[in-house]
DNA sequence: TTTGTATATTCTCTTGACGGTATATACTCT
DNA sequence: AGAGTATATACCGTCAAGAGAATATACAAA
């Protein structure tokens, strides 16, 4: 079971908290576009995914090659409420405002055209 | 300023989240009384008062050889959003609800009646 | 001033979480 | 099968946060 403690350690690292806001703002997204919008190297990327979905705030879902991360149905009201308050708090701040930019600026996104995720391969800039 | 990264360090740690749930429940609390609650040592207590402080989650206010502390007026709402919904995910689970019921089986509280903290001088059961 | 009480700070030690790199796995297409 | 792409995992080194004990500071009362 989710509880305060187990969400505040899922929350309190910078790039999941990154992750988690992606994902309040658009719902669904392929580890690739992680990786482009935060500008990291896609293991490190994988593994704070991978911790996310453990703890049961992001669900995982597979399709192809590409693993699509999204909030988990199951979570408690109260879990939304803080993610959405934290969200509030961290409305216009670096680097929030410049993960989001960055993801609406990526081309070949994979749920828009299933043309994959060449443009960055291993992450890093 | 208080930004959402800094709220979450301050939450994260389990001693600052319980002594925080015992200022949302009862408005001020002087160290004694944490360190009554909550069954530690003191300088534990004080130490992780202290951070709470500087991150401006709470503010502390001393009269005579007690100190205060309550959360911080200049509080933004969101956080006060995020805490309010952290105590609804806590509420009736261990070791918060134990917390609660030590605190209020305390005797010679200083805020009720002046007789001091004799009870608990150096914290640990 | 001396004693006792309340709180804060300093110190050292340890543990665990994170970063970075390399590698493994899985899927797709030719 | 082989090559390329997407994601996950394993391994190792580092560093900051917390624990615990000792001490310092501040106040009160005798």
């Amino acid at each position: 079971m989710l509880t305060p403690d187990l969400l505040l350690k899922a929350l309190v690292d910078e790039t999941r908290l990154r992750c988690l806001l992606l994902v309040l703002a658009e719902q669904e997204l392929c580890v690739c576009e992680f990786g482009h919008a935060l500008a990291l190297v896609q293991p490190k990327i994988s593994k704070h995914l991978a911790l996310l979905r453990t703890s049961h705030v992001l669900q995982d879902r597979k399709e192809g090659q590409w693993v699509y991360y999204r909030l988990h149905p199951a979570l408690p009201a109260w879990a939304m409420e803080v993610m959405q308050a934290i969200a509030s708090g961290a409305e216009g701040l670096s680097p929030y405002r410049e993960d989001l930019s960055r993801l609406q600026t990526m081309d070949n996104r994979p749920n828009v055209c299933q043309v994959g995720c060449k443009s960055r391969v291993n992450g890093a800039v």
